[in-house]
Formats: C-alpha cells, structure tokens, sequence
DNA sequence: TGTACATCAGTGAACGCGCGTTCACTGATGTAC
DNA sequence: TGTACATCAGTGAACGCGCGTTCACTGATGTAC
C-alpha cells in the first residue's frame, strides 16, 4: 500500500483512482454499501481525510461512479454498431452489446440503474428532457435503432419494450444464475420478436 | 414503544412481529440495509437481545422476509384469476396482478428478485428445479398461463421473455419516475405482443 | 391448599468494530523580490 | 543567487455514532408433590 504522492498540478489525478477504487471495490464485493469512504482510501493506498480534496462526501464518489457507468455504457453501444448499416443487425448489435455490458460489469450496471431515484429531493422532475436523464443517450440509440427498421406507429414505446425486456434479462441472470435461462441468442429473438417487421405466419 | 409480554405459549408470536417490523422498515427506508437487527427491535417495541430467540441473526430475518414476499405474490397471482377461464385474459390478469404487487410493495420486490444469489455458498445448484427456486411457484404459473393460449413451440421460452420484460418495467418504473413512461395498458399490450396468436397483418 | 422448582419471555449493560467527518499538522514544490 | 513566503498534496489522531452479538439476569407463569 505504498503510494508516491502526485507533483505539482497533478493532484486531481487522485480523483480518478479514488473513482477506480470505489468502482474496483463495487464489482468485487456486489455490495453498494462496500463502497466506504474509509475503504476506498485504503484501496486507493491514501489516508481517509485525503478524499475531502476531491469530493464532498461518500455520496458524491457513487454518483460519479454511476455517471462513468453511463458514458462507458453509450461509448460500448456506439463502437458496436458503428461498422454496420443493416438496420435489422444494427439493432441486434446494440442489444448484444447492451447485454455484454451488464455482463461484463454486472454490479455497476445494477447500481447505475437501480438506484431509487424517486420523487424526493435531488430527483430529476416528471417533464425532464429524456436526453438529460441518465442512461438517456443509450435509449436514445435505442429508439434510433428501432425506429430504423421499419414503420412503426409506436417506436418509442416499441423500444421501451425491448429496454424493459434487455434490462430485467440482464438483471435476472446476473442475480439468479439457477434459473434454467435460455441461450443467449434465443433469448434475443423472443425479446426482439415484436420490434420485427410481421407478416402473414403460417397455420 | 410499551409493548405487553406474550403469554406463555404465545412467545412464536414475537417472531411475526419481527418480520412486520422489518417489512415496514424496508418498504419505508427502500434500503436492504435499513434492516438493522437493533432497528427492528426498536420498532417492534423489544429490546435487541429478545431477536436472538427467534432469529440465529440478522440475515435469518431478511430471509425470511424474502420468502414470505414471494408467497405472498404467489398469493395474489393465484387470487387474480381464479374467475377468469379464458386464457388470453387470464394472462393478462396475471401480468396485472404481477405488477400490481411490485406498485404496492416496490422495495420488497426488488430485494426479493435483485439479491444476487450467485454460484457462491447458499446459493442453488445449477441443476434445481423451478419450483424450489424461490419465485418458482410464480414463474410456473406465468408458464401455464401462456402454454394455455396456444399451441407455441417453446411456451417456457415465451414465458420467460414475458417474465423479464414484467420484472424489467417494474423496476425500471420503480426506479426511474422521470422517465416518460408510456401507460400501463400500452406497455403491457407491448410486452404481450410476441405472446399473442400471431396472424396476417396489413400493410 | 401450600410451596418449591422449572420454564418461559424477555431485559440491561457491555464488548469491540468500522464508519463518516473534523482538526490541526507536515513536508515538498513552486514564486516574489 | 539567496531567502522568505505561498501553495499544494496530502497525513495522523481523534470525535461520536450505530451496529451485531454475548452475557448474566429478572420477573411472571406454570407444574410436581
């Protein structure tokens, strides 16, 4: 737990590792109540009080965790589909990549979505702009992507299906793997199955 | 806080009064971790140590809060479409109810289907049967309910497509107020959308 | 009917622990003159 | 070039708190004889 201290002017680069403590120290444990201010200091190799420097209180190492979750998950989904034109693909991509985020950071993902944010203070209000909520870009390349693969009375609704049905997969495996799931892919066709164009089924 | 000692032979009762207690700590804090073995003594009106009789410690409690919720949601499942015979609207009913539950009691759901029971100690062999898991008895009915509108190649599969888009607009609704989410009919009538008959569509 | 004893349903005080936060500080690196 | 001072990047000790758990106990209610 030795730790040089930063030169001149580079203080803030603390700032990041308490960040990546806290972020190590959420995917180890699964915990979101893991993440001590106490903790991280001593993961990060610092004495508690040095975290005041940089942030006000525990609270605020969480949010910005939680904001970095966000951006790391949009910059995932943009990379996935960037090669591709076929709108149909296009939007299995963003999917796939979806799922592999919350796979690959099962905790991060879980408490960046899952924290309560009710009608209390610091809550976002009811008409907020959906591009200012977190998470709203990734829905936004959600409902792009939908909406690209045909007509639709609905896209937005039509996506919103399709997030609710990716985030309760995500969540549900990572948290009950005793559950008989099915494979990946089949999973995605159910799931993807009323956001594809229909036409006459035979029987 | 005055509370009368049980009479003899009635001690057990202490027990539910416990779990109330938790139960009431949970749905009104939203934290798991609000559930503090002295908190819910002092809600209950006793002192700490009077917990160790009814309880080995303070996770015996969240437990057994966990499996009452989900029999209690097994409950309201069954109680929802006793009346009803045709399958279409019997399913819909059950999504109903299933939400339902998850509205009134947000905080027990979510730490009943969100704590993650991983491949670690306590936790279910790969191989367990769905009714032992806990929800099983829930799930297996969703699965009946869609098995009876049809015949469907891969009902479990349809079931559990429909399972996760349930659990994903329950927590996400939960958590994410400011979210403009579309009405509860339309969401539904999305998410039922791949488990109805399908037929030729015009366009 | 009395009385000694057992059981039941709890209590009060204490333990050690980790927590968030405050405080006054220290030593290295830069700047003014 | 020296030297006084400012700023930066932290530290060590201490605070009060609530926690889970253990311990020896208490008083009321029942049972044996």
């Amino acid at each position: 737990v030795e730790r040089a201290k930063n030169r001149w002017g580079e203080g803030a680069r603390l700032r990041e590792e308490i960040v990546a403590a806290a972020t190590a120290m959420l995917e180890e444990t699964g915990s979101e109540d893991a993440i001590t201010l106490r903790g991280v200091a001593r993961r990060a190799g610092i004495a508690a009080p040095s975290i005041y420097a940089h942030f006000p209180d525990r609270e605020a190492i969480v949010n910005t965790l939680v904001a970095q979750a966000f951006t790391e998950l949009d910059g995932m989904l943009a990379a996935a589909v960037e090669d591709e034109r076929d709108p149909v693909r296009r939007l299995r991509l963003l999917c796939e990549a979806y799922l592999a985020f919350a796979d690959v950071a099962p905790h991060r993902y879980r408490v960046a979505f899952g924290r309560h944010r009710g009608t209390g203070p610091g809550s976002m209000p009811a008409g907020t702009r959906l591009p200012q909520l977190s998470g709203g870009q990734a829905f936004g390349r959600l409902v792009e992507a939908v909406a690209a693969t045909g007509d639709r009375p609905d896209p937005v609704l039509d996506a919103t299906a399709l997030w609710v049905g990716l985030h309760g997969y995500a969540t549900l495996a990572a948290g009950v793997p005793a559950f008989p799931w099915p494979d990946r892919e089949d999973m995605l066709t159910a799931l993807l199955q009323h956001t594809l164009p229909r036409g006459p089924v035979s029987t």
